[in-house]
DNA sequence: TGAGGGCGTTAAGAACGCATCAAGATCCGT
DNA sequence: ACGGATCTTGATGCGTTCTTAACGCCCTCA
């Protein structure tokens, strides 16, 4: 689900960007304040980011620079100014686009939807992925192992898949979980040893010495280029 | 060089757009037409768009979705009208942002570079924290030390994790301790040298006199860059 | 100078996560 | 309905990680 971070302190604006946003499907967080604002996105990464410039603590420019020292994610700024310098400066800063108050909620709603459209790449990655001597055809859905091609049943070719679209990355147990089974899944930690197991015996070289399909322990699984 | 297409038939900004513009070092094709202003765009295929609603031939929109048929160039939307509806139609046509008339030549240029930026996948996806001879990456869930990457356990890699977060910030102790346990461990202090004391074993070349997972002492823990 | 608090370090047992195996249960095409 | 493949579930052994407690150090402050 799509995670937004909101940080106003205009608690009815607020109120009515939560209902709007909720209702189309985005997870929303909220916050009052500048410092509220970096903690919260400290605590649960969000793929969007909308930004008051008008915050009780610190400007909100500030909060623009602190997420853009680690995060990508699409930063829409507000302000109730139109102040030329303050919208360069904001744009500047990092953020993707400024609004000025007051506005409609559609006019929001869209420059949402184009900022997070531009922000996934949508998956224009090679639908082939290499990992040494195994190969992961997205396309095709084939693998190949050390041996050649591999058949795999559906349960491990959709783990194999997602791990193939996060290549090098670790992806949680938990997000596995939920991919490959459902939401409901998320605790059931033993399904993915089994398949793992079962993966590792049809493309490792060394089962027991998997150099692909890397555990991270407590954490989740890797496929290791 | 940067290449900007300018579809628009209002003469006197035209002019004043390819001054600016060219005075900054990009290339300025100009149309006065939508037709012409495709015709244009697949003669020289533009880095940016900046695409004026209010054509004599046709409607803006159409030249925004032409445009995006086969061009993932940012494109500016320029209009006179504040209409909602119409800019939700341009934006989920597939612009990336609109300017309503009338507009400062520096908030364009502003919202011209903030598109450029992220229009060139300059850095793919790197939330990565260099911190010396100590980097974290966010999304791979990786790190490295002085002797390269490092193995870490969940509780430390949550910890370093927050810290990465905050680059060069300051993070209480509660802050930490509920982050990474929970609300009711605010007070297991000792948690955090303990595992801090882990942390720096791995990834600091002289544990005992640590340089970038720094003691505030009486008050936090901070990763200094 | 002595007491106290915060910090770093260490060590040991408890708790947890992982790999593996094997036995049902379920799903599928024939 | 049958047989084979696939998935679920439980149990075991092993290694890792977390928790907890204890100790010594340094700094501050009385």
């Amino acid at each position: 689900m799509t995670r937004i971070l909101i940080v106003d302190d205009d608690e009815p604006l607020l109120r009515a960007l939560r209902v709007n946003l909720t209702a189309r499907g985005y997870q929303v967080d909220t916050a009052g304040t500048a410092k509220a604002g970096l903690v919260a996105a400290g605590h649960h990464p969000p793929d969007l980011a909308i930004v008051d410039l008008g915050l009780p603590d610190l400007d909100g420019i500030r909060v623009v620079e602190g997420l853009r020292g680690w995060s990508r994610a699409p930063i829409v700024v507000l302000s109730a100014r139109h102040s030329e310098p303050v919208k360069v400066a904001a744009l500047d800063a990092g953020a993707d686009d400024y609004v000025t108050k007051p506005f409609g909620m559609d006019e929001l709603l869209a420059r949402i939807r184009a900022a997070l459209r531009r922000g996934t790449p949508a998956v224009p990655d090679a639908p082939v992925i290499r990992a040494g001597e195994v190969t992961v055809d997205l396309a095709m859905k084939r693998a190949t192992g050390p041996d050649g091609e591999i058949r795999l049943t559906p349960t491990e070719w959709h783990l194999l898949e997602v791990l193939a679209r996060n290549p090098g990355r670790l992806v949680e147990h938990r997000q596995l979980l939920r991919e490959v089974w459902g939401p409901q899944y998320e605790t059931e930690t033993n399904y993915l040893r089994v398949h793992f197991a079962n993966l590792r015996r049809k493309l490792e070289r060394d089962p027991a010495r998997p150099r692909h399909l890397i555990t991270q322990p407590g954490i989740g699984y890797r496929l290791e280029l």
